[in-house]
DNA sequence: ACGACCTTCCTATTTATTCG
DNA sequence: CGAATAAATAGGAAGGTCGT
C-alpha cells in the first residue's frame, strides 16, 4: 500500500489519534456496533470542532455514525474487511476536510455520508479497471510455456533496444520522456525542472515518442 | 518552439428517485 | 417521511492538437 495510507493509518492509529483516544478499540478500524443516534447531535458544530483541531470532536463524531457509515459502505463494496477499511480512510478524510465542509451547500450529516459513500464507489471503479485489466493480461497471456518464455525474451530483447533507441535522442528530450513515463511527473512538473517551456516540453515528448517508435520499428 | 484551445478523465457535490 | 441509493452535474488537472 501506498506511503499516503502508511501516514493515514498513523494518523488514525497513533497513540494521540482520535479515534484512540475516543476509546476505538487497537483495531482502529472496526467501527462500533450500529448505535442510536443522538437526537440533538451538532454535526455541523462537530465538523467545526474538527477544522478547529479538536480530536474529542471527531471522537464522537466516530462514536456517533461510524456503524452507519460502515452500512452505507458495505452496501458498495459487499465486503466488511473492506467496508471497515473504507470508514477508516473516511474519517481520515473527514478530519483532514472538516475545514473545507461549507454548510450553504447541504447538511454535514449529508456531507459526512457523501465523503464515506465517494470512497467506496471510487474504490469499486479502481477494483472495476484493475479486474478487467489483469483479466486482459490474463488472456492475452498464452497458456504454451515454451511461448510465455520466448515471449519474455523477446521482451527483453526489445527493452535493450529501447534503451539503444533512447540514447540516440538529444538528451533534454529523453530527460522528458523518462521523467513523463519513468518517474511519473507531469508535464508541467517537467518544464519547470527543465526549465523550458510547457508547450516545448510537450512537442518534446510528442516527437520523441514517435522517434521512439519508427526506431523501434 | 510556443501557447491557446480542446478533450478526456477523475473527484466532489448536488439532485432525483426508490424503499422501508 | 427519512434514509439510502443512483444519476447528473461541476470543477479541475493533465495531456494532445493545431495554428502562428
Amino acid at each position: 500500500m501506498s506511503r499516503l495510507r502508511t501516514v493515514q493509518t498513523r494518523l488514525i492509529c497513533s497513540d494521540t489519534s482520535p479515534a484512540e483516544q475516543a476509546g476505538v478499540s487497537k483495531d482502529c478500524r472496526r467501527p462500533k456496533l450500529l448505535s442510536v443516534p443522538e437526537p440533538s447531535f451538532d454535526y455541523e458544530a462537530c465538523l467545526a470542532d474538527c477544522a478547529r483541531g479538536e480530536q474529542q470532536a471527531l471522537h464522537n463524531l466516530y462514536d456517533q455514525e461510524s456503524a452507519r457509515l460502515l452500512g452505507v459502505a458495505l452496501r458498495i463494496v459487499r465486503d466488511t474487511a473492506l467496508a471497515e477499511d473504507i470508514v477508516h480512510d473516511a474519517f481520515i478524510k473527514i478530519w483532514a476536510r472538516a475545514a473545507s465542509y461549507d454548510a450553504s451547500r447541504g447538511s454535514a450529516r449529508g456531507w459526512i455520508f457523501s465523503v464515506t459513500r465517494h470512497l467506496a464507489l471510487n474504490f469499486m471503479r479502481d477494483n472495476a479497471r484493475n479486474a478487467s485489466a489483469s483479466e486482459f493480461d490474463e488472456n492475452a497471456l498464452p497458456d504454451d510455456s515454451a511461448t510465455v518464455i520466448a515471449d519474455s525474451f523477446e521482451y527483453r530483447e526489445h527493452s535493450g533496444r529501447i534503451y539503444n533507441c533512447l540514447d540516440l535522442l538529444e538528451p533534454a528530450r529523453r530527460n522528458c520522456i523518462l521523467h513523463a513515463y519513468v518517474d511519473g511527473y507531469s508535464h508541467a512538473q517537467i518544464a519547470a525542472k527543465l526549465g523550458a517551456p510547457l508547450g516545448t516540453v510537450k512537442a518534446w515528448i510528442k516527437r520523441s515518442l514517435s522517434a521512439l517508435r519508427e526506431c523501434m520499428g
